[in-house]
DNA sequence: ACGCAAATGCAACAATGTTGCAAAATAATT
DNA sequence: AATTATTTTGCAACATTGTTGCATTTGCGT
């Protein structure tokens, strides 16, 4: 088991159960952004399908994971860097999606660019989805 | 009934049905973006859900409209600028939506920043979602 | 080990989106 | 203008995704 997992949910006052142990694990292995559905398959019959969105749920209200904005609409979650452990807020963010094997990346140290905006627009956050193919999907 | 849309709906070889006509009026005079509960609770019982999605999707096809990326994962779409009869492909995108009132803008006339990611990927295209309060909430 | 608080699983439900097919509307042809 | 061919619509049924309430189980502090 990854080292960090226990550290991570007793620092966020979450009590250490086997789902949030082997969710957070996926999130530690797998460097991309997981759906719903991807933890529920590997997951197998392990959980209920209700416990799955709840974790997910509890990790997004600590700073644990945070969601994805895609350009297909689909919900993906990724790991906040540094677990989010300094009340970072994640205003800004690269995010790339691959259109060939459907990999998200999660980009925290590329920065974002500067937006400028009509007058009257008062930017609180700001989210940049690039698609494309990636590294392993060069063509 | 807004002047551009039979031009609009022949130019894309669509048949003039209420439907269409009705939901394309919506974009039109809305200059927001709609979700497809926004169209279903406008048209009443005039149509059926399935119809509405058949037809947001045919519109998509076609390129009136396109769907737009959101922080919270919800779809919504919006006229293409230019009904995109140029054969526009909707590469670079800014859109702002309102974190008190909801709405959506599709501000096709901001610049979309340069992105530099790493070596490796390659990108077809960039999203911006920006989110904040708009020009009626500002506060 | 015990008791309390929290998390889980189950069931039921709600919302959202999809598919097949017969009926209706639109477009094309004569 | 009437007829035929094509497209679109509405309905029904289904699939997927996400939510809620409640009894049971698990984890945690004493």
């Amino acid at each position: 088991m990854h080292p960090r997992i226990v550290d991570t949910l007793k620092r966020n006052q979450l009590s250490i159960t086997d789902s949030r142990k082997k969710i957070l694990e996926m999130f530690l292995q797998k460097k991309g952004a997981l759906a719903h559905a991807d933890i529920e398959q590997q997951s197998g019959e392990e959980f209920d399908r209700v416990t799955i969105y709840r974790t997910l749920q509890t990790f997004v209200e600590k700073g644990i994971i945070h969601t994805i904005p895609t350009a297909d609409n689909s919900v993906r979650y990724a790991l906040c860097k540094d677990d989010c452990s300094e009340g970072h807020h994640h205003d800004n963010h690269v995010h790339f999606m691959c259109d060939h094997c459907g990999t998200t990346y999660c980009l925290d140290h590329v920065t974002v660019p500067a937006v400028v905006l009509p007058a009257g627009f008062k930017i609180s956050q700001v989210d940049v989805v690039v698609s494309g193919s990636c590294l392993k999907c060069q063509q």
